[in-house]
DNA sequence: ACCTGAACACCGTTCAAGT
DNA sequence: ACCTGAACACCGTTCAAGT
């Protein structure tokens, strides 16, 4: 990449970064590229689809996830390792509003620039979730999609300005649906019932 | 209202839903005027905004939940009353894809001509859960904010083409969470773990 | 009373013309 | 190689002009 060009790169990369953080996952490209006093044929050169601009901006939560789901399967008890790792998914899907609904479509288009990081992160969930499995701590009855699918549905939850303090609340009785009786009972904010 | 008037507002409904119906919650207006083959001002003369139109789409729908949610407290168990309401509920909200933002939206927003529905709405909800909950079949840390919350986050899920066909797996696993133990000995599918 | 559609200020996306 | 911005086809919303 040419000099300049790799400057408009980066430079795109900080200003989209704050209007998406501001607008959300439908943000004004034509405003990206205003603000960032650049041509609007220059933003779609260097990503030329919504999908690759946001997966840029999100490339380093989502390397930073998959990490942590490799630390977490040695480091953490099972149940721990799950339930902490899914808080850490809807938080990083919070950072912007309303990419949630973007990756979930994204994992079944492969033209998508987000599908490659949601088939890693619905395969993470995949290996952290059998392990509980395994462990018995967790429910039998779903699989990694349904998890990716549970980690959608809060984050929108989150996304939502009258539903958002709810959230945590919220997560605690999804999680607490994941685990089992035995995980319950070992695990964080005491159950009741 | 004038007779040739009340004939463009009710075929405007009628055309409304098609286009609601495939375009979803964020439909062209535009296109829906057009279909109906009436002035685009026509349109906003009858629904001044988007969520009027909407709730002329969905009134009947909310009707029937409310009767319905009114008809359960008498007819069924504490446990089957709330499910089988809750599931009525996401099938409503899930007749026009993304409406249920909107929905949400509108709880807090006393200007939206969803407002009054929605509160309505939660009311219901909140009644049907302090019933279950003072049989001792449904936790007692949520309240009707939270099944609001909830049945969003489940419409949305099912709003999702990647995800959808899981929806009705994981409304099982959210209703699991909110019943008690002993609601679910007693209650629908076989409750694993 | 009610209807119409032009007008305005925005989009996303493409692409010929420039450097 | 890369950048620019006009051009095109869409929006939502308002409102003067018509009937």
């Amino acid at each position: 990449m040419r000099a300049d060009a790799k400057k408009n790169y980066d430079h795109l990369l900080v200003v989209a970064s704050a209007v998406v953080a501001e607008q959300g996952a439908d943000a004004s490209l034509r405003d990206v590229a205003r603000r960032a006093g650049v041509g609007l044929g220059t933003l779609y050169r260097h990503f030329p689809t919504r999908e690759a601009l946001l997966e840029a901006l999100l490339r380093a939560g989502f390397d930073e996830l998959a990490a942590r789901a490799a630390e977490l399967e040695t480091s953490s008890s099972p149940e721990e390792a799950l339930v902490s790792w899914l808080r850490d998914c809807v938080a990083c899907a919070h950072e912007y509003r309303g990419v949630v609904a973007l990756m979930v479509a994204a994992i079944e288009d492969t033209e998508s620039a987000l599908h490659a990081s949601c088939v890693t992160m619905r395969a993470a969930a995949t290996r952290l979730l059998a392990r509980a499995q395994a462990a018995g701590m967790a429910r039998t009855d779903i699989d990694g999609t349904d998890l990716f699918a549970l980690i959608g549905a809060l984050t929108w939850l989150g996304d939502q300005p009258s539903l958002a303090p709810r959230a945590d609340h919220l997560f605690g009785v999804v999680a607490s649906a994941i685990l089992t009786d035995q995980a319950r009972r070992s695990c964080a904010p005491r159950p009741q019932s």
